[in-house]
RNA sequence: GCCGAGGUGGUGGAAUGGUAGACACCCGGGCCUUAAGAGCCCGUGGAGGGUUUCCUCCGUGUGGGUUCGAGUCCCACUCUCGGCACCA
């Protein structure tokens, strides 16, 4: 890399006496991003400037720390799942945009942790390693280069020092610690559930790889039914024993904060609906002639009007009718069969379906109106929903009232509505549902009531009798923890018959299995060859023998690991608070294979996979962790013995940095990361892992909740639709940067549009940005020559008004904006001369720092070298030459002269703010008729002001033989004249 | 169906209830150049008028409303995009 600043410097003194500037016309030439770019990120690693002082047992921060006091400030963008070859342009909008305020709370003053890492483990990764035909293991090696050689190259301020990568043993060895944690504390449970089953495929499919019937052209083809992604056959539901955590416990507290937590509103409304937090009664039907009793939940009790009750297929009580255990006809049971049977077939979460149903032949007992009413089975109830039990009220909800029409049953009306039509209700567009107002009637003690105050009545009257009790449901559901899968941490968990035959177990609830002692983790996973997703729902490692032979950790008999690997957002949960406790010897940038700014060719591509393989022939169990270190590069190997093995997190360093003060992602995670991380935050909270009680929280939510400030960034679109493969618009940030350099394409993409709403990608307006940025280059590189010319009242105000202006947008991470009134400055120079003073340069690099990281660096230094040589020959001037080494020279090295990314950020001056020139518009009616240049100063005469608004030409026209009503003065913005 | 975001020039987008279209892209014209490119300057919502400086009318998805004044607030529609969906 070639230096050029050096040669330019002794250029410059050598001519700078000669009081001829031959190096101007070259310092105006186009600046050449790409040795700037190269020049500053080697600078940067060399420094450490970006290796934020976190403490701990890690580096000596002492040099960053001896100024002032530690303000930590943790910024983190939600790390990318490396689903493809690299990065796209999306991903790098998402990190410019969070990496942008990150600077700019380092020019405020915080010493900011911005760090990097990558959400390899799990599906996304997994399906784009069997859509390629590469092994998951391999393909993690080539991403990580890939990802981590593009993201080194988008100017952003990432620690480089600690990186965390969720298929690194040394990462998941603590998920799977997380994992046994849920289980000692009774939050890790197993249970039947419904997967995805291809038959055609014989495999088991995640609910993102079947194609939903309610696509429209789908279900003519399908008639109804979800279909498979790859072969396009009907997808069944299998019913499997599963690993779930109960987030449901954790219900009122994932809502509790909700309402005052900063984040961007439309993710906790999210939140808010998928919790979906209702309040009903649950009421209990004794079923004739049985011992059985059916609890229905409702939120509208309109038992008046209640003419049968329906459950779903997966009921209990169904299953104790085909147990036999509550007996119906031959034919009714027949019946039954074919229809949960049926119900199982079609059965994959859609859309409405026409109804269908089975009538039981039993009868339950609605006491509170005193009748007996029909037992009814069909898959419109959803066993998951409520008790998967509805009492059927058809005049008043509008799924009972079609069900009630296509089987006969009795619809009886029970509120009248505002239009008081009493009728029947025998069309759908009469029925009444609950929100709407009404009147109760036919329904004795609660005739005249208001429709919610009889519902609340009915539960009163429910709960004295002992028949019910109020209830909250919710929408959310338990954690579905578990795949089928090989892409993942494997559940570190061992399950021991002998102990299950004896009712012993770790959990009383649940014998036989038992978690894996923490000095065993991690549970490495092997490299398997036949990592494809298996046969009939059975995990790819369940195939192997010597993986999930184990014995027993309780009696030591042979007993059996768990062959199920947890969930990638499991992996996601907890990342943010490995990040500042990550230890690393060997600093990642220094990493030559890191540094190679090649993309790994194919030809490169095949020799790594061949290394790789060689190094991993068969599978020894024993050696299982040895050997997947060194698949994973000599690096991570290096970790894995540096780290001190007792925790996932060091206090102290937790303590001072969490939680994250500021987190910027996609509204795409509005729901499952963010609860699930909240989700996992309270509970270490509760357990006692994360204490904060030293500390006491700055202000707020405090430590209640893992993320201070959620921000949800827009997404960048082409051509109008999302960028995707198959429409072929995906944009790598690769070539943009190489023709126009990373600080063009992140001003550029910032200047699209809202960084909260995305924008549209289209390269014309490319060369724009470009050649602004080119401007500011020169005008800059200009504020240092002598031909300039003189200073400018005018650009000294604008200026004074951009630092407020930009500023203000930065807060608000309105990049946008900021820009365009940059572009104003720099439109306003030009009007004026096109030169600005290098003071006035000083300020206008600072607010460019954090948009355009290399370029403002670059004209810093230049700025600090054209100081110094002022400095130099203003001394010369009064003392002759300056010595060697004296102190002269020191004050050279002033704090200007390091990187403009740690100074600080410029601040504007109230007072000439007040002395602007303000533009008054002069209306007629609300109509602007003229505009009037003036200040404030004159302005504060408001009569003296009116009337010349009154008198201007433009205006006395208007007001000529007219009576003015009333004036309405804005202060600095209009005077209104309203007239007849 | 429900929840959320949105609808402003040829395009991306600006506008604490106060001059609609900032800033850019595209396009057109000019300067420079042997030429091209780069760069610089000017114009650019629509319609109409004034031989310049200017003036008038219309205009923020549709229809109402509040207000001295509405892209912005309220009501009712409509369309687009995201998410959820037989949620009892």
């Amino acid at each position: 890399m070639k230096d050029s600043t050096d040669t330019d410097r002794s250029k410059t003194q050598a001519s700078a006496r000669l009081l001829r500037q031959p190096t101007d016309s070259a310092r105006q030439a186009r600046f050449d991003h790409k040795a700037i770019e190269a020049k500053w990120s080697k600078i940067w690693q060399e420094t450490k400037i970006n290796e934020a002082p976190i403490g701990g047992s890690g580096r000596d921060p002492s040099a960053k720390l001896k100024i002032r006091p530690l303000r930590p400030y943790y910024n983190l963008m939600m790390f990318p799942y490396p689903s493809a070859e690299g990065l796209h342009v999306g991903n790098m909008y998402a990190f410019t945009g969070s990496d942008i305020f990150g600077r700019y709370m380092r020019m405020k003053g915080y010493d900011v942790f911005e760090p990097i890492g990558l959400d390899g483990f799990g599906i996304h990764s997994e399906n784009f390693a069997l859509k390629i035909g590469r092994h998951p293991m391999d393909h993690a090696v080539i991403t990580e280069k890939n990802f981590y050689a593009q993201l080194s190259k988008i100017g952003a301020m990432f620690d480089w020092s600690r990186t965390v990568e969720t298929y690194n043993p040394e990462y998941y060895r603590w998920t799977q610690w997380l994992f046994v944690q849920m289980f000692k504390q009774g939050l890790a449970y197993r249970a039947k559930a419904n997967v995805n089953y291809c038959p055609s495929c014989k495999t088991v499919l995640a609910d993102e790889q079947v194609i939903p019937a309610r696509d429209a052209s789908v279900l003519r083809v399908a008639g109804g039914d979800g279909l498979c992604e790859r072969c396009k056959s009907t997808v069944e539901k299998k019913a499997l024993e599963q690993w779930f955590f109960r987030i449901t416990k954790y219900a009122e507290k994932l809502l509790n904060n909700l309402e005052s937590m900063d984040w961007t509103e439309k993710v906790k409304i999210a939140q808010k609906n998928w919790i979906g937090k209702k309040e009903g009664i649950e009421i209990y039907y004794p079923v004739k002639d049985t011992k059985e009793e059916i609890i229905c939940f409702t939120t509208a009790p309109v038992n008046f009007g209640m003419t049968f009750i329906v459950i779903s297929p997966e009921h209990e009580f169904v299953q104790k009718i085909l147990r036999g255990e509550v007996v119906v006809s031959k034919e009714k049971l027949k019946e039954i069969t074919s229809y949960v049977e049926m119900c199982a077939k079609r059965k994959k979460d859609v859309g409405e379906k026409e109804k269908t149903g089975v009538d039981t032949g039993l009868l339950a007992t609605n006491r509170v109106a005193g009748w007996d009413v029909p037992v009814w089975i069909s898959d419109f109830v959803v066993m998951e929903v409520g008790t998967g039990a509805v009492q059927g009220c058809p005049a008043h909800d509008t799924r009972d009232f079609e069900f009630a029409q296509k089987f006969g049953l009795p619809i009886k009306r029970v509120v009248v509505g505002e239009d008081g039509d009493m009728s029947d209700v025998d069309t759908i567009a009469k029925v009444i549902v609950h929100g709407m107002n009404g009147t109760m009637v036919n329904s004795e003690f609660l005739n005249d009531l208001p429709f919610e105050k009889g519902l609340q009545a009915t539960m009163d009257f429910v709960e004295k009798k002992g028949w019910g009790k109020r209830v909250s449901t919710y929408h959310l559901r338990d954690w579905l923890i578990s795949r089928q899968r090989y892409w993942g941490p494997p559940i570190p968990m061992i399950y021991c018959e002998k102990c299950a035959d004896g009712k012993k177990g770790e959990q009383l609830d649940m014998p036989g299995w038992y978690s894996v002692p923490e000095k065993d983790l991690p549970v490495v996973l092997p490299r398997i060859e036949d990592y494809k997703p298996g046969d009939d729902g059975i995990a790819p490692l369940a195939k192997h023998k010597e993986f999930f032979n184990v014995a027993c950790p309780s009696c030591g008999a042979n007993a059996r690991r768990e062959t199920d690997v947890s969930d990638t957002f499991l992996d996601s949960s907890w990342y943010f608070l490995r990040y500042p406790s990550v230890i690393q010897e060997k600093i990642l940038l220094a990493d030559e294979n890191i540094l190679d700014t090649q993309r790994v060719s194919p030809g490169n591509l095949d020799n790594n996979i061949s290394t790789l393989d060689n190094k991993s022939s068969n599978i020894n169990s024993t050696k299982l962790g040895e050997r997947s270190s060194n698949i994973l590069s000599a690096r991570d190997t290096e970790r894995v013995s540096s780290r001190p093995p007792n925790a996932p997190w060091d206090p102290e360093i937790t303590k001072k940095w969490l939680p994250v003060q500021m987190y910027t992602g996609g509204a795409e995670h509005s729901v499952l990361h963010l609860l699930y991380s909240r989700f996992v935050w309270k509970a270490l909270r509760d357990w006692g892992y994360l204490d904060f009680s030293a500390r006491s929280a700055q202000g707020g939510l405090g430590w209640d909740e893992p993320f201070s400030t959620f921000f949800a960034h827009g997404l960048v679109i082409k051509d109008g639709s999302k960028m995707s493969k198959s429409k072929g618009n995906v944009v790598n940030p690769d070539e943009y940067i190489a023709s126009y350099g990373a600080d063009a394409l992140r001003i550029y993409l910032m200047f699209m549009g809202p960084f909260s709403q995305g924008g549209d990608f289209r390269d014309s307006a490319m060369e724009g940005v470009s050649r602004w940025l080119n401007r500011v280059w020169k005008i800059v590189m200009g504020s240092m020559t002598k031909s300039r010319s003189p200073m400018s009242e005018k650009v000294q105000k604008a200026l004074n008004k951009l630092v407020k202006k930009v500023g203000e947008d930065m807060e608000h991470r309105r990049y946008n904006t900021a820009i365009a009134s940059m572009m104003e400055f720099t439109n306003l120079v030009a009007l004026e001369g096109g030169t600005v003073t290098e003071d006035e340069a000083k300020v206008l690099v600072k607010l460019l720092a954090p948009l355009a990281p290399h370029l403002a660096e670059e004209m810093w230094e230049n700025l600090a070298k054209s100081e110094k040589r002022k400095v130099k020959s203003e001394q010369e001037k009064e003392q002759g030459v300056v010595r060697k080494n004296s102190f002269a020279l020191s004050v050279l090295r002033s704090p200007f002269s390091s990187s403009v990314h740690v100074q600080s950020w410029p601040e504007f001056d109230a007072s000439i703010l007040a002395e602007d020139e303000v533009t008054v518009a002069v209306q007629i009616n609300g109509k602007t008729r003229a505009t009037i240049a003036t200040s404030l100063v004159k302005i504060k005469e408001e009569s003296a002001f009116v009337s010349l608004c009154q008198n201007d030409a433009r205006v006395k026209k208007y007001l000529d033989g007219k009576k003015i009503l009333k004036t309405i003065v804005v202060p600095g913005k209009l005077v209104n004249f309203v007239i007849v």
